[in-house]
DNA sequence: ACAGTATAGTTGCATATACAACTACTTGTC
DNA sequence: GACAAGTAGTTGTATATGCAACTATACTGT
């Protein structure tokens, strides 16, 4: 009880799972990150935003649109997205009609850009996704995921 | 093709499968860091520290084997540990086999500190795990995340 | 129309982390 | 047993991020 301390329940099931959850997505981000950046220059934090901009219908977002997506805090997006449109990846826009908010939008070479980092990534998808899940799994995998994300 | 840019694999199947990893890890972690931050004062970080050792047989590990298991440069792992052990939760321990070597070991109070977290974080568990997956579905999630995490 | 409250975004500051260069030790080879 | 190569950990430096305070604008109720 002292040697040994606590009953113990890091070997939870639940516990385990969350760890596990941790630990893949840092691999994952990591091994991914090194290679965005390697081969195209672009930060993971870059290409995210870029990709939250093209899947959005106008080709661009708003600024707390963006925070959220990307799961950053207000701050932090408003230095992420400097740093892109310095990089004239991004570009800010005023909203007419609310003088508050700011539609950041994808640039043609930010579009550029983003499709040389999507071959990329499509290659580090097949080599690290397909090679480990099948497609039936995969399936499976964003099911769960998505229920895991879902807000209540 | 120049109004609405690239053919835009952005809507590729496994793209989203990666983008829906990486936002469920964010958004979890960030709640879960934010209620351990708060109600045990102990950042995410230290936690999954604590928590490896406690997995580990001995309670202690190499520097280099916790930089790899919570998926940091070894760097950084450094001065992680330094903050840890300034808070008296691990205590650094020179290696009798190996004078390179340091044996990072859980001391008493980083075990009650765990302790403590480990309590706030089932109850996290419980309140956003348990309510969206059931357990046949955790176990699924478990074992496709461990296929994904499998190195080749 | 005004006061009070809420929201969008930015900025000052503190902190956490990565990378690369470095030191200290070990291992393998001759 | 000495030298080369490899490994464990630390440190200098740069950068990215969060939080809280702030400004500017919009909304709401009276």
């Amino acid at each position: 009880m002292s040697i040994q301390p606590s009953a113990c329940p890091s070997g939870d099931e639940k516990v385990k799972l969350f760890a596990l959850l941790l630990e893949t997505n840092a691999r994952l981000s990591r091994s991914l990150g090194l290679e965005l950046e390697s081969t195209c220059d672009l930060p993971l934090a870059w290409f995210d935003v870029l990709l939250q901009l093209r899947k959005s219908p106008e080709g661009r977002l708003k600024m707390n649109q963006i925070a959220d997506a990307i799961v950053h805090s207000t701050g932090g997006t408003t230095r992420l997205i400097d740093r892109l449109e310095v990089a004239g990846l991004v570009e800010r826009q005023n909203c007419p009609s609310d003088r508050r908010a700011i539609h950041v939008a994808i640039t043609a070479l930010g579009n550029e850009r983003l499709d040389d980092a999507l071959d990329v990534h499509l290659g580090y998808l097949d080599e690290n996704l397909a090679t480990r899940l099948t497609k039936v799994e995969r399936e499976q995998l964003a099911d769960l995921l998505t229920k895991l994300n879902e807000t209540r």
